[in-house]
DNA sequence: CTGGGGAAGGGGCCC
DNA sequence: AGGGCCCCTTCCCCA
């Protein structure tokens, strides 16, 4: 490799050359692969849809111009799953690492097209030759976009797969003569707004909208197309109707997994014994995948259950997964001892059933959604301030909101199942956006960056609160001894310790009428009711403190909001508060 | 050794 | 969906 460039080296070569061990590339490989299974000196991980694949480098830069483009800004890449399935991209990525196509597995020609499709998109030569060839053999492949351009060959799918495919179209093409050019210089810029990106979004995973560290290298969008298409490329997928056709093809061969299993690399032995269990797993399940999916459950409920998808982490999968199992698994019918009293189906076990109960639950829950939206709760009773504040109340417990969203959202803690989980780890989260909050700290995304010490975050708030050891601004002050913190949990640490005493019961107490106005402050202001009495107690000590007022200020906007008064009017009642008792707050807050 | 503070990671959950 | 805040926890350092 390297010798060829070496200008002194040619007499050199010939001997090097005459020395050369046969096997040499072919160990290499062997060791390559052999690392890349277990992870080792891993460099990259693609994401494909919902699958994980950790490989070097090196490897997919000698490999495709594509991946070269990508791996070279990085660590993280996000294929196109529409343009290439987890699963043929885990054939392609065998395929890279050790040049042999559908090794040990039965490749059907449908893969071939598929595999092809997806290697030309990646821009792999070899293996689209490869795959030509084999095409070419069985009479498969023929150059359909010339034929469609030319309204030659019928738009119906009954075209071989490959006819009418524009199989660049996606594709992060670049002018021919730039197909092999090296190094990051050729990449240009993306195109703002391009909605046919070879790359998911990568705001899943990534804060791409908040990137704070312009310096620090971080793209303004993870991942962004490395390479326009260029005019003639892109004249060539306007044509609307040759785009839709193509796309129905690809979705002939490349239907998109099943959202919610993220299928490591590491995972094939799992998917062997999934397979031989009867159940699916992503390159058995090729043929079978209806339609993209999201798997939001509160969107998507209808389609999952339709298609049946096995890994769809939403709130309906259980069920969707019993379904599935009864309908691969006739000895489930067996004894059916445990049954589900309110629908009256059997299970053979326990787990089964617990599985059909969660999903039951979830199922209602979620189907009360849809059919009951939250009424505002003032709508329906006798009105406090607390209903007309936040009429939207939980039936599970006694937790009010705003907006029914927030309350669906609430809602979701009290599923059985969580129904966010997360694909590497399986923990389980009530919101996406924790999960995919969690996801970052797997996959190490730290994209909140200090621009005085490089030190990285995975949160801005974390980034805000770092800057103050630079800044020394210290913002939290204990009001008992004056102390000053940087963080504000740790100035509540802090107050524990001047709260409680060494047994852990509280050292001061705080008057009733204190825990009053606490519990009504925390009821809407969603803070615990003692660090609600904690600020209300410091208050009254420090009336004429400036800061007192400061302190009050959340409440106070709040109130003020609410009420239409002055914030500093507003404060000034919650002030008074502790002295009036939360009743005569309440009807003084009423009688403006 | 222990307690306290500083700094940070991660989850819950409301907006 | 993302931001923001609260909370719990851990680790490290130091007196």
């Amino acid at each position: 490799m390297g010798f060829r460039e070496d200008p002194q080296g040619g007499q050199l070569n010939t001997m090097l050359d005459a020395m050369e061990v046969p096997s040499h590339s072919r160990q290499l490989l062997l060791q390559l692969n052999s690392q890349r299974t277990k992870g080792f000196l891993c460099d990259v991980i693609i994401v494909v849809q919902n699958a994980l694949f950790r490989a070097h480098k090196n490897i997919l830069a000698a490999s495709s111009v594509y991946l070269k483009s990508l791996v070279v800004h990085d660590n993280l890449i996000n294929l196109d799953h529409e343009m290439v399935s987890p699963s043929i991209f885990r054939i392609i990525l065998d395929f890279i690492y050790t040049g042999r196509l559908g090794d040990g597995e039965p490749t059907s020609e449908q893969l071939f097209g598929a595999v092809l499709a997806a290697a030309s998109y990646l821009q792999i030569a070899d293996l689209v030759s490869l795959c030509k060839k084999k095409l070419k053999r069985n009479g498969k492949y023929c150059h359909g976009n010339q034929l469609h351009q030319h309204g030659l060959c019928p738009p119906e799918r009954h075209c071989s797969p490959l006819c009418g495919l524009d199989l660049s179209k996606k594709s992060p093409s670049r002018p021919s003569n730039q197909l092999h050019s090296d190094g990051p210089e050729t990449r240009d810029p993306p195109i703002p707004g391009r909605t046919d990106s070879p790359i998911i979004s990568a705001s899943v995973l990534t804060n791409s909208n908040s990137y704070k560290d312009q310096n620090h290298g971080y793209p303004k969008r993870a991942n962004t197309p490395p390479v326009p298409h260029p005019e003639p490329f892109r004249n060539s997928i306007s044509n609307s109707h040759l785009r839709n056709e193509s796309r129905d093809m690809m979705f002939d061969w490349m239907k998109p997994e099943p959202i919610g299993n993220y299928v490591d690399e590491s995972d094939r032995e799992k998917d062997l014994d999934r397979e031989e269990k009867g159940e699916s797993s992503p390159l058995s399940q090729q043929p079978r995948y209806p339609s993209i999916e999201s798997n939001e459950p509160d969107d998507d409920k209808s389609t999952s259950e339709e298609t049946g998808s096995s890994g769809d982490p939403s709130p309906s999968s259980n069920l969707e997964r019993y379904h599935c199992n009864h309908l691969y698994d006739p000895e489930s019918y067996g004894d059916n001892l445990y049954v589900c009293i309110p629908c009256g189906k059997g299970f053979p076990s326990s787990e089964q059933l617990n599985a059909h109960v969660e999903a039951h639950n979830e199922d209602e829950l979620y189907h009360k959604d849809i059919m009951e939206p939250p009424v505002p709760f003032l709508e329906k009773t006798s009105q406090s301030l607390g209903d007309i504040i936040r009429p939207y109340r939980c039936s599970s417990c006694e937790k009010s909101y705003k907006d029914p969203a927030t309350l669906r959202q609430h809602e979701k803690t009290h599923w059985l199942t969580r129904p966010y989980p997360c694909s590497i780890c399986g923990k389980k989260f009530t919101q996406r956006g924790t999960m995919t909050r969690h996801m970052r700290s797997h996959l190490g995304l730290k994209p909140f960056a200090c621009d005085a010490c490089g030190m990285r975050f995975t949160r801005q708030y974390r980034l805000t609160e770092h800057m103050r050891i630079h800044s020394g601004e210290k913002p939290y002050e204990c009001q008992v001894c004056g102390g000053k913190f940087a963080q504000q949990r740790n100035l509540i640490s802090h107050m524990k310790m001047h709260t409680t005493g060494p047994d852990g019961k509280p050292k001061l107490d705080f008057p009733d009428s204190v825990y009053a106005m606490a519990k009504f402050t925390a009821d809407h202001l969603g803070l615990k009711q003692e660090k609600a009495a904690e600020i209300l107690s410091q208050t009254s000590h420090f009336l004429n403190d400036p800061k007192t007022i400061e302190s009050l200020y959340p409440l106070a906007k709040f109130t003020a909001e609410q009420f239409g008064l002055t914030q500093e009017k507003a404060a000034e009642v919650l002030t008074q508060s502790q002295l009036l008792g939360t009743d005569r707050i309440i009807e003084r807050f009423s009688s403006p």
